[in-house]
DNA sequence: CTTGAATCCATATAATCCCATTGAATGGGG
DNA sequence: CCCCATTCAATGGGATTATATGGATTCAAG
């Protein structure tokens, strides 16, 4: 299990944010001796993070589809790595946000960390409760095709 | 991972320039003793830097082009191979940037770094952020796809 | 000499580490 | 069923260390 639901978290006046409890015990055990992560500006008022795994995952994604186009290659390296850093957890797992990130997404005491399988998004309780909403919106008629899916699979794995 | 992210750094007027600690710190856990690195002017207004390793790396595949094509083969080689300086680094982690790369990069008081992996560019803020802009509007259509696939690929190295 | 480069040193600032405190959740005994 | 220990997550503050940067000194060459 990945990152999965949304966690509120403080913004102390050093810009450090404790990562939620779920986040760090998956880090850990998943990548072995995860003790950083790795944080971009998102399109839009966010910040997303994710381990090196997801960030290699993307490196080489991007490097798949450009194949016969090495400047898009390079465009879409300089998209996904030029504008990340690495994040390392302090001792009580928590980060500290660059001034650049809090300001890119508008981050002032109280933060929210929404959970999206491989890869997570860092946003104000408005705006994460926003992107919530368009997200619930939007997939309304996929939700239930997802749902059935799921049903199944834990049908399938299930003896009973 | 290796050179990743954005940073700022001064240009004195002796121009020297502090090398980011991430930088640093990679430089120094890959390659054993590297006091040193390799910069030449870019294609554009900017210069590009990397250890001995990727310039072997280049050089390498300029010899391995060259059986097709010769001449490109040997211009590439030239420009990147005989353009290209080594730097070495002072005890505060600095390098001297020649007149020529300033003039050719148009550098003033402040630098950026940009990390591409197993290189990375400097040039000024205006210009790191325009390449950022232009990187980013390129790679806007493919990003949902590319995301798509570093999830399958996360996936598929992953039992849950 | 004068110029430029390389090395060394000093310091303000920022990042990092460490520990104390709080509060919520957990898990028994009474 | 309630109360009290225990644990762990979260937070706040202070001390320590690293970093970035400016300046001084030495050295070699023209």
């Amino acid at each position: 299990m990945r990152f999965v639901s949304t966690y509120d978290a403080g913004l102390d006046d050093k810009r450090r944010v404790t990562l939620p409890a779920d986040f760090r015990s998956w880090l850990k055990a998943e990548g072995d001796a995860q003790d950083h992560v790795r944080v971009w500006p998102g399109d839009g008022d966010w910040l997303e993070g994710a381990d090196d795994r997801f960030i290699a995952a993307l490196s080489q994604s991007a490097e798949d589809l450009a194949q016969d186009d090495p400047e898009a290659a390079e465009a879409a390296t300089l998209a996904i790595l030029g504008g990340s850093r690495k994040l390392s957890l302090d001792g009580a797992g928590r980060i500290v946000l660059p001034e650049t990130f809090v300001s890119h997404a508008g981050l002032s005491d109280r933060v929210s960390f929404v959970g999206l399988g491989p890869y997570f998004r860092i946003a104000t309780p408005e705006v994460a409760a926003r992107m919530a909403q368009t997200a619930r919106d939007r997939t309304a008629a996929t939700k239930a095709k997802i749902f059935a899916m799921a049903r199944r699979k834990v049908r399938e794995g299930d003896p009973e």
